[in-house]
Order: structure tokens, then C-alpha cells, then sequence
DNA sequence: GGAATAGTGTCTGTGAGACAGTATAGG
DNA sequence: CCTATACTGTCTCACAGACACTATTCC
């Protein structure tokens, strides 16, 4: 069958979820009425380490805990246009001039204790910007190193933020090796150390410069170099560019050749 | 904020809803309340080609016109075991023993012209078994060839369901690059050219058969040689083989340098 | 033997990675 | 001079692709 409606029209099943409180989902209705939400992992780069725009939560439940910046999607609002308004309402950018993909909808029935609430996750990649970052509501928002969140000993993040943020940190790593979207992370113009920083601190691994400045310069439509340079603090000034066209890397840069070497 | 309620609580929204048709739905509430289905993609090989699972609808709207499987998740059901109920409905097969995994989320508040519904979209890759395909409610189901789907003077699929076959087709393309997964389309024991085929009907090319076989042999994991022969219609017989224990293909096969190439 | 498919040998080009060496700045 | 960073040269190894060649079967 396909979205053939064999039982109840939708009016019935609501007639069944009047007298339960949201703490008490009904158990007999055969398709579930529920809420969708939108959760956004929005990473950027900061001081060379790979964080996190988090949110603490005012109210129960899980109150006092950190959490993705999300909310519910509206009445007639497409999913991506639900997760570019609240990327608006957290940090105050345009998602349209950032990467922002959708990621996985999380949809376990006991994900968030008050009632069925089905989130549809997204990643979000931002340059170092001097973002406002103005909750609307009383919320705190704050940059977070991702390393800290994800430490064990650290309390987790509320509702299964703490997995979505591992499928979203998983999906980046990924995205460096196959995509350009890495230079989403810089603010232009910017040179290849920066780029490079960018993979070391989403990969936590160490690249060597001068095979990662040839394999970046001799992509096609990787990086167009400005003809500027930037003066370092310290030795020879680097080339500075900007964005290339080409979205995807042929041939990719592979991490798992480098993965395990440590960060440093 | 994160999930935090500002306005009406769940109760609130459902008394508004009430009295509207269902193809009449609200637009004053803030909150979308909604349906959640999944439609799945389940890929299979046939005769060499790629085939996937159709229904043709039999009621409005799009009535007569072929679409996906799929169906309401149920109150209580995870997305997964929704996925999984309705891939057993509609083959009979336990989706615990194939590849199934989560495609993407279709949330376009008019891709379904009766109420807002998003759908979950899942890709299913199954070896060419003898399938009940037994639709328990009146729909038929059958096998279609891919490319006969896609083809520009064909009629569309149903709601939205051709966009979600091309993304289901790039994800398996790219999955056959990265992962061993084209082995799932495969029934045990197979032969290297059994594999082969599969990925010359999934790119729509034609590859090498020595280099294929050096390659696929050679990487670790990816096939285990069961010592037996497949006597062939003609020519020599060839190695039977079973599925590795290695999920991901390191080094990759990518298509990038095979793409344009046609099959031969 | 001929035809067909399975599988190996071998050559070439490309690219990754290691690392030496050169370039250009400040101190 | 030194140091630090930017970048290039070069060597080696691995692998993809092309394709010749051998292996094994049925006719």
C-alpha cells in the first residue's frame, strides 16, 4: 500500500487523543499524530577547534541541560525552510549563503518523554563569524568545543542530541573527503592553511602542509587564488583564495589512510 | 530554543483541527500537525537489470498511477520498525536480513494534495528471490525496470515518488563505491560475475572483468571463496563465493572514472 | 579445434605520502 | 645569522585501467 488510508480518517484518530495529557500518549490509535521538530548541528571553527552552537534549556524536561538549537516546523513549512528559519533565529545568518543538509530524521516513540515528537535533524557548516547569536527566547546559546561535548565523563546532551551531534560530526568527516564544503568553514579570502586547519580539527588528525597545499591548489576548482597575500605573524606570506566552482573532489581526499595519527 | 513549547500545548491545536476536511487542512495553527509515513525503495536485479518495487494506487489521488510502497507509521513505532512492518507487508521479507537504511525526509507541505503527510523515505537492496510480493490490502505490486521508470515519456510515479527513486538511485550508486552492499544483491552463493553485474545494471556501465575480479578478491572482506565451482552454461566455471565481514571498501571503487561509459 | 567465460600477468599513468630542499618573511 | 611558515621537487609505493595471455569448460 502507499499512504492508502485503510482505518480511521485522520479526524477520528484526533477524536481519541482528547482527554490524554502530553505526558500520556495514547497507545490504541493506529497512526500516530505527532509533532515535528527540526534540530540543527551548526559547526564552525574557532581558535583552530571544531565546535558547536548549543543551547541550555529552560524548561523541563532535561532542564538546565545542553541541547541542539531546534523547534517545532510550522503548519505549511517545508522541512528545510523550518531549519533555515531557526538557523536565522539562533544565529541571525541567511542558511542560504551556508551549507545546511538535511541529515536523518530521528524517530524513536520515547526519544523526548513528553510526548511523540519526530525530529528531522540538519548540519549546518558556518565560518568563524561574529555571529549575534540572539536567542528569542530566553535561551543561551553558546559555541561549545565539540571534543568537551563528546568527552565521557561529560554530562550528555538532552533528548538523543548526543547522538545526533555524533551522526552530524560523522557526516562532516565524511563530506571533507568527497566535497569542497570544507572551505564553507573560512571566511573569504582565506589561504591554504586555513583550509587546512579546517580538515585537522574536523578530522583530529595532522596533515602535512606541503602535500595537502598541492593536492588543494591542483583540484580543479577547489580553491582560485586572489593573486593577494596575507603577512603571516611569523614567516613567509601565504597566497590567499577564494571559493572555487566544483562542489565534489575527484579524486577524493581519503582519511582513512590518515586516520589514528593524532592531532598536533 | 530547542523543542520548547512557547505556545498552545498539543491539546490546543487539536480542537482547532477538528471540523476541517482533510483536504481542507488548517492554516492558522503555528504547529504542524500532521501524518508521518515511510515509502520505501527496495532495488533488486532481475535478469540483469535493476528493478524496483511498484504499486499501483487504487484510489485517489493519483488513482491507477504507479507509486512507491509505503504506508502511516503507527502510534508507538519507530521509524525503522515502520519501515521494516511495511517491507514485510508488501514482499515478505524480513528487512533484518537485507540492507535497509534511511534515505531522506520529504516534508514539501503540498507533496501530498489531501493533508500535509511527510514521508520517510528507505532504501532496501534485496537479492532476486522468489518474493510472495503478496499485498495484503488490494493493491498489486510489481517489479518495474528502473530505467523504464525514469525514462522522460514515462508517466511520472505518484506524489513525489519520482524525485525520492532518483535520490534512492544516486544513494545506492554511491553506496556500490564506498561499501560492500552491492553483495546484498546477491543470493549466496554467487560468482564474481553475479557481482559484476550487479554493479554494471546499478552504474549503468560496463567494467572490466579481469580488473573487477582482481580488485574485488583483493580487498579484504569483501568476498569469501567458498572453494566450490559454478559449472557455466559455457566457458569455464567460475568461483562461488560469499559475502565478508567488512562493511566499508577501502580502497574505494569509484565510478567517477567509469561514468559515461556505456553498457555494454 | 573453436567459442565462450574465468582468471592472471604485465605495463603504464596517476596520485598519495614521506621528506628534502628552497622561498620569504620577522627578529 | 636564526626561526617559522609557505611552497616545490623528488622518490617510492599502491592502485586503476588497458589489454595480452592462460585456464577450463562445452560444442
Amino acid at each position: 500500500m502507499s499512504r492508502v488510508q485503510k482505518h480511521p480518517p485522520p479526524q477520528l484518530h484526533i477524536s481519541l487523543t482528547i482527554g490524554y495529557s502530553e505526558c500520556m500518549p495514547a497507545i490504541t490509535r493506529e497512526y500516530a499524530s505527532l509533532n515535528l521538530a527540526v534540530d540543527i548541528v551548526i559547526l564552525t571553527i574557532r581558535h583552530g577547534d571544531l565546535h558547536v552552537l548549543l543551547v541550555k534549556r529552560g524548561k523541563p524536561p532535561f532542564h538546565g541541560q545542553l541541547a541542539l538549537p531546534g523547534g517545532f516546523v510550522r503548519d505549511g513549512e517545508s522541512l528545510d525552510a523550518a531549519a533555515l528559519r531557526e538557523l536565522k533565529e539562533e544565529t541571525g545568518l541567511d542558511g542560504r549563503r551556508l551549507h545546511l543538509e538535511q541529515l536523518h530524521a530521528y524517530g524513536d516513540p520515547r526519544r523526548d518523554p513528553r510526548s511523540r515528537i519526530v525530529s528531522v535533524a540538519y548540519l549546518t557548516i558556518a565560518p568563524d563569524l561574529p555571529m549575534p547569536v540572539a536567542g528569542t527566547d530566553a535561551t543561551e546559546a553558546h559555541w561549545t568545543v565539540v571534543e568537551t561535548v563528546l568527552a565521557p565523563r561529560r554530562a550528555r546532551l538532552a533528548f538523543d542530541h548526543s547522538k545526533i551531534l555524533n551522526d552530524a560530526l560523522e557526516r562532516a568527516r565524511e563530506r571533507l573527503e568527497y566535497t569542497t564544503v570544507a572551505t564553507r568553514f573560512c571566511v573569504e579570502p582565506f589561504t591554504i592553511a586555513d583550509l587546512r586547519h579546517v580538515y585537522e580539527a574536523v578530522w583530529g588528525a595532522s596533515l602535512d602542509p606541503g602535500n595537502f597545499s598541492r593536492k588543494v591548489t591542483r583540484t580543479e576548482g577547489f580553491v582560485v587564488p586572489t593573486g593577494a597575500l596575507r603577512p603571516a605573524e611569523t614567516g613567509r606570506p601565504a597566497a590567499l583564495f577564494r571559493r572555487g566552482t566544483a562542489a565534489n573532489l575527484y579524486p577524493p581526499m581519503l582519511r582513512t589512510a590518515v586516520a589514528g595519527r593524532d592531532k598536533g
